[in-house]
DNA sequence: TCTAAATTTCAGAAAGTTCTGAAATCACGG
DNA sequence: CCGTGATTTCAGAACTTTCTGAAATTTAGA
């Protein structure tokens, strides 16, 4: 590995956690070269600042794509494949929590699905039964939530962010005026 | 392995999943089985359930200890321990974001920090330095947001989840009446 | 304190994954 | 439609993780 050390760092640290992210190291470190990286950079290059296999890299960039992280691009007059990652961190974010929630989340709540579709045999598969109801309500809002969240511009998101607990301050506010108007309409 | 199918499609599922979700096979079985199970199971339960050795049983149990996701119980006139999940599906799941935070994030987060206060030697680590720093300012503002958000009791946060993307809608009635009182004191 | 059941530890076997170099395939310019 | 360079595929080597059975340790009651 050939790196500027902030850089270096920053690779390797990416190497390491890749595990945790379910992704490998060469994964990681390839995405975070390109992350940092000014311009897009091709197999070869990425090949000598890490200096892993010219296949393990072409694998690597293969896995980002299936990811949706890295942008194939063409640089005029080469024909080599060049990549980058997006410039817009929500945008990165945005990517990530879909393709997380597509192999993390998804299946788990279509296999919830046919099992409750099931007639329980037993005392033991009824109560079974009602734990996973419970699990799959619980996925089911917060995948209802995010589909509808995910939809707002950065703006409008980071305005809700910086609200962060407040907003139920808000919430409570809203009752009250509903209330009040209520109240008038009625009395 | 020996259970009523719709236990053991569940428990099946849930050991698939565990490599993407960071934990393995058995650990993953574990968990599934004790969070369907009426009651409270012992080590011994567990092997005969599932197939798998006495010593691994030991080591998954230990290992959803370290992610608080199971309670140790007695049971009276038993000297084994006995394993549940918690009961509440909320609960199941703040601890599951918090532990997943402690491992996945606040690594990163701190090697971040590092790396920004370093003096950079070159335009290209300049460069770098400039991503990371968007970067720690996404990941800070969602964990701020998250540290405030998940302080919240269980019914505060079904009603923000309801509310979904129309929050931001509130958000704008209340720049409204903010201009307004404004407005009125000023004018 | 002693005993026996329960639990944990640990070294090595089994299984799974990541990585490499060599060969195959692809694709562009002539 | 050929030659060259770019890229991908793939079998097996290297490495990592998971799992087991045996031995060691812990624990609760006699």
């Amino acid at each position: 590995m050939n790196l500027p050390p902030l850089i270096q760092s920053f690779v390797l640290h990416f190497g390491e956690m890749g595990s945790r992210w379910g992704i490998n190291r060469t994964v990681g470190q390839i995405y975070a070269l390109l992350y940092v990286s000014p311009r897009p950079l091709n197999a070869d290059d990425i090949v000598e600042a890490l200096g892993v296999s010219r296949s393990n890299v072409s694998m690597g960039l293969r896995e980002l794509q299936a990811w949706n992280l890295v942008l194939l691009r063409h640089i005029p007059d080469d024909r080599r494949d060049h990549f980058t990652t997006p410039d817009d961190v929500w945008q990165i974010l945005r990517t990530l929590a879909e393709e997380r929630k597509k192999r993390e989340v998804d299946p788990t709540l279509s296999v919830l699905r046919e099992l409750l579709m099931l007639a329980p045999g037993s005392a033991e598969e009824r109560h079974a039964q009602a734990r996973m109801a419970e699990m799959h309500g619980l996925i089911e809002r917060l995948t209802t939530w995010y589909d509808d969240v995910k939809r707002l511009e950065t703006e409008r998101m980071t305005a809700l962010l910086a609200l962060g607990a407040r907003v139920t301050k808000l919430l409570d506010a809203k009752d009250k005026v509903v209330g009040l108007v209520r109240g008038r309409k009625e009395g």
